[in-house]
DNA sequence: CTGTTAGCGCATTCAC
DNA sequence: GTGAATGCGCTAACAG
């Protein structure tokens, strides 16, 4: 039992019938008569029957790996936590499916690179993050069908509804020189936040300051330090990740300006640190489990659901309101 | 050019040889003349020829996947930041060789779910985290020689000697009565850091303070509070993960006790969050990416080459003394 | 619905 | 050294 070298046809002589039908019962896929297609679980069950991945993957020229290719300029940016939790929850999301994935970035010009990803007949399919619609537009035809992405047009959290209540709930308290730092300008996902912020400072009758960070918590403390430069009067900085506005509140902390009583802050994602930070960080959630899990199940299936993920508000100290999460 | 269609069969017929001589050529070993080598390599050049790593692996007979088990009791081990990361660096590190990754939990008593990953013959290889020396003697054997280990025994960090740094500067400092927050008694990872704790103690005549951990920061809170009820003078905690030694933080914060004035803390990880604390949490580093590449491709060579990482100390602000670090 | 016949693309025996 | 044959294990066409 469990042996490893039953095949499938070891499979069919056990069932009395055909290696072909063994196969197309066990593959799911093909007519079979109900008598056949139980001889053939039965005995596969008995013979502890696995298929070859390999084998079947060849037969059916279907690859064996999911490349998830992050478009980025920084080196580092495999090392960042979204493209980390992203890679490990598809890991474990492809699992069952016999598929295991591959991490690659690719620069921002990254034709060439796409290019020879096609070529790779190892390959079942790609999912693409940090992709602009221009991108997009010139995939290579052989990953066409095949790629699933992420952030805007693709598998997305609902960014500008997470980043609107923040903001909102900043307003209602009393805020009115609200400063967004902005993710960068290439990035298709960069802009719902940034619509959500203009719409409410539009109807508040606020201004409009906003700059553009990278994600990264330097880039915050830079944004943050500039922001107090040209607008000295601010009194409430919105960041569309956690580690920039930690970097925010770092420079702030740095410059003797309290959090949240003179400036308060907001971050995105809800990662442990903002829940660690001292204050406590106002943050939004951000399922990128679900959402990469999602994305490499349609990059496989071929039809990309083009979903929204819900982000939720989690209101703690640094947005000055009252406290109210769990 | 680029084709996706030419195989080895084209190569060789441009190159004026059998498809044996090609395959000896372009799959690295094999006799060859020096003549038919170089007119394989033109041609295939020429030709844009990509192997089919599907094809060779079935011929091969090796497989397409490395699995990466984490055996661990917590469902949601595959969140955890270490375990991102190694999945991460391991997807990147493998996606030269057309191999991708597979992450899967194991639990504590997982003879059962290594025997069923044994018997996928799509797996090239598995690299185990949280191992212990008793598991590694009961694997099954077409995952012996395929098996490479993090931690204890296999590609880990010198954590006796970050934490051996951290302690004997804490020591150095004045503090005479340390705590730690070691790993789990069931992993075998957990030991180095207990033994050096044990032996700075036992050299400096101070006495041994020692509770069990998870690596979570909830943890950290409950072991904090159980230090300072059980042994009130406590004057520094040292914790064996950055995520600990922040709820360490946070549950001193709460009961009033001032970091580092009454007790010095220090974790180890060198996360991010570390140096974001505050105040900025002492630590050591974890080469987590290094290990994981090093762990992949120890799997794949066949010989795991037990080697240990070296950790660097960070003195930052919660070990009371003098900040010394870049 | 089912069995037979061909491959999938490459690596590896063997003789030469 | 080289080529012809065989097989990896399974799926997909095609007739029946």
């Amino acid at each position: 039992m469990l042996d490893v070298r039953v095949g499938l046809a070891d499979v069919a002589r056990r069932a009395g019938v055909s290696p072909a039908t063994a196969s197309r019962v066990l593959s799911g896929s093909g007519p079979a008569s109900a008598t056949s297609r139980a001889a053939v679980l039965d005995a596969a069950a008995e013979l502890g029957y696995q298929p070859h991945p390999v084998a079947r993957q060849l037969a059916r020229r279907s690859g064996t790996r999911v490349v998830f290719a992050v478009r980025d300029a920084r080196p580092d940016i495999l090392r960042d936590p979204f493209v980390t939790r992203a890679t490990a929850a598809m890991a474990a999301a492809l699992d069952p499916y016999q598929i295991g994935v591959s991490l690659r970035r690719v620069g921002l010009d990254c034709a060439a690179e796409l290019a020879e990803l096609a070529s790779d007949r190892g390959l079942a399919a790609m999912v693409l993050a940090g992709h602009d619609r221009e991108l997009l537009a010139h995939l290579p035809s052989r990953l066409r069908g095949r790629t699933a992405t992420i952030g805007t047009g693709g598998a997305d959290v609902d960014s500008a509804a997470g980043v609107g209540a923040l903001l909102a709930h900043l307003q209602a308290h009393g805020r009115r020189r609200i400063a967004l730092v902005a993710g960068p300008s290439w990035l298709a996902a960069s802009a719902p936040p940034v619509a959500a912020y203009r719409e409410l400072a539009r109807a508040a009758g606020q201004p409009v300051r906003l700059v553009r960070g990278d994600f990264t918590s330097a880039r915050g403390r830079a944004a943050a330090r500039s922001i107090m430069r040209r607008w000295p009067d601010t009194d409430a900085i919105a960041a569309v990740s956690d580690a920039t506005a930690l970097g925010v509140m770092q420079a702030l902390a740095a410059a003797g300006i309290r959090v949240p009583d003179d400036v308060a802050v907001t971050g995105f994602d809800d990662a442990p640190p903002a829940a660690a930070a001292h204050p406590a960080l106002s943050t939004a959630t951000h399922p990128v489990e679900e959402i990469a899990a999602a994305a490499a199940r349609a990059a496989l299936g071929g039809s990309p659901p083009v979903t929204l993920f819900p982000s939720k508000p989690r209101f703690r100290r640094t947005c000055g309101g009252s406290a109210s999460t769990p």
